[in-house]
DNA sequence: TGCATAGGCAACTATATGGTTGCATATAGT
DNA sequence: ACTATATGCAACCATATAGTTGCCTATGCA
């Protein structure tokens, strides 16, 4: 896998919006997604696309409409691979954090 | 907290480069940080400008130098508070999806 | 004092990003 | 067939981002 596309999809605000709306709601399609969102179609389109091309959000054409879903799968693998290395280490780095402010000079 | 400028952070993989090698080893000045790095030493201080805004590098001047060093909680408060919300969804967006699948005339 | 080293600041450039508008295409329904 | 709806495509624009270079400041050390 090929995390940096997922990290740049997470770090807009308005993708983060839409993954928080198909993970409450699967099956929106386009129009419904663009409900809420003070911005054209388009724009929320190009947004999508980012999402798909990350593999967080998977869609499929359906009669006139595409519908989306959401693939919580990268996610879970940044979440396991990634940050769980930083969850496994605030121990330690604090410590050196301590240490280092209470001992300047080494 | 404001999430948004610790997604924003993360985006990057210089960044995510820097947060590896203070998780690996705290402590380390500016220039230690930026071997190994194929880019000028503004460039990189640009890049922990960006980290410690988003609260995830602290640093301190000590004497000529600056000493870096990881902050684990911000990460850790994304992992809590919003990808969990996903680690969550997995189950049921996957039904969600399977069930569209297999039944597309819903 | 003098010099080398570590870092800070500011201006500048190129590309990426997020948004728009206009128009085209495809399907649903009467 | 005809119209309205849902989406796709492409050009365009403004700003943000990531990098550079040049120069300045501060500290360590002989």
């Amino acid at each position: 896998m090929d995390a940096d596309p997922v990290f740049k999809a997470l770090a807009d605000p308005v993708r983060r919006a839409l993954l928080d709306s198909l993970r409450e709601r699967g099956g929106q399609t386009l129009g419904e997604l663009c409900l809420g969102h003070a911005m054209s179609r388009q724009a929320v389109t190009k947004h999508l696309n980012l999402l798909e091309a990350a593999n967080l959000v998977v869609s499929e054409r359906r009669g006139r409409e595409r519908v989306h879903h959401l693939n919580p799968v990268p996610i879970q693998e940044i979440a396991d691979r990634w940050i769980g290395q930083f969850q496994r280490a605030p121990l330690r780095a604090l410590a050196d954090l301590k240490q280092t402010l209470e001992n300047p000079d080494e």
